[in-house]
DNA sequence: GAACTTTGTGTATAATGTACACAAAGTATG
DNA sequence: CATACTTTGTGTACATTATACACAAAGTTC
């Protein structure tokens, strides 16, 4: 009778051609076979609810030591168990640096955040939720870190903000903002590419998660 | 060896004197038996989680139709056992209009939200979550108006503005703000009070949570 | 009606955010 | 090797927002 079934489900967002990408795999089993999904995992209690998701990005993208957020948890996830619920969480991961899992009988694959559409299991409102939660966070913390190599270029940081904002910043107005808010600073480094000027790279301070 | 234990904790806030408060319970039973600690209880998996936390709520209080958002959810909640996990979630009421439960082996009360220290079970991690949460929220949201009655004065606006974030603001600058937040209107009421002028109701416009 | 107390309003200044133009440092080309 | 070209880097004027602050208005009390 002791039926409970915890899940927990990811929303890992990596940028790939300046869109903000989802990461989803293709189900292999039912209910929703062959449905695409949020990546997800049932927490059997034998380690901390965090680490169960941690681990899960791990295996997806091979990914460590990224920004992971839980959002929130849903009760009655899958409509046939009302003693079900999802503990949800989002990620950031630097897509150049992921390995996708590959199985012949698990696809993982990126699809456009803003065309991601009826996916089952209540997906659809956690993205949301996600995709709100990102967006806000981005104004006030560090989470871009994790998904940009360690050092950038200042025009780097804003196709990020602008393909998580979906915005277009003035260049000259996005990097007062940038450097005035303490968060990256100049590595020294420069990176030369093309017939132009090079570019100063520059760094998150730090890489700490910001606890809000 | 299904043995999950899911809990609902609620930080429950008030207004006294104020003082923003926050309502514990003294537990009575094992482990930890008279310790003051949060409200909350098992999630059976009969309903929603959610309502699980909104039937606590009016239990302690009688509460109803009140602010109730999930702040996050905890494993290992209880040391002794992996796997346990708490969803919880931060309330606001107003304080006059409750009826605490009061029962010989169930004791509530309200404590004084900056002079609570060292609560079991990560009870003191759940407060401040809901602390910094409230803050926040109430920059750009309604929430105020689950802690006021529904007509109430610019100035015990305020008051209930300053007990949260432990500020004092100008009464000129703070009216300004609120009118400007479209948030609130004039009822068109007077309220008549003491050898002054009377002042002006004001109600929320809408007492929709906002979800953010 | 004079004194008192709290509410209600306006204005000057500081701080912040936004719009916008030109110099700097490279590569590519003849 | 000088010129064209492209992207990076910086400063300044303007608008908007936030902050500091003083006086009139509307009641009650004596």
């Amino acid at each position: 009778m002791n039926n409970y079934e915890i899940a927990t489900v990811i929303v890992i967002f990596g940028i790939i051609d300046r869109q903000l990408n989802i990461l989803l795999v293709k189900r292999s089993a039912e209910p929703q076979n062959d449905q695409w999904a949020l990546p997800g995992g049932l927490w059997l209690g034998d380690k901390k609810l965090q680490e169960t998701a941690t681990d899960k990005l791990f295996l997806e993208t091979g990914a460590k030591d990224v920004y992971l957020e839980q959002l929130f948890t849903l009760s009655a996830l899958n409509d046939n168990n009302p003693k079900s619920m999802a503990v949800c969480y989002f990620a950031l991961v630097d897509e150049k640096k992921v390995q996708l899992r590959e199985e012949d009988t698990w696809q993982p694959k990126w699809f456009k955040a803003k065309e991601i559409s009826d996916l089952a299991f209540q997906n659809n409102l956690v993205i949301d939720r996600a995709l709100q939660r990102i967006e806000s966070k981005l104004q006030y913390s560090n989470i871009a870190y994790s998904l940009l190599p360690s050092e950038f270029t200042m025009r780097e940081l804003q196709e990020t903000y602008e393909a998580i904002t979906g915005n277009n910043y003035d260049r000259r107005n996005f990097r007062k903002r940038m450097l005035g808010n303490n968060l990256i600073q100049e590595t020294g480094n420069l990176r030369k590419t093309g017939a132009h000027r090079p570019s100063s790279l520059y760094e998150f301070i730090s890489k700490e998660p910001t606890i809000y």
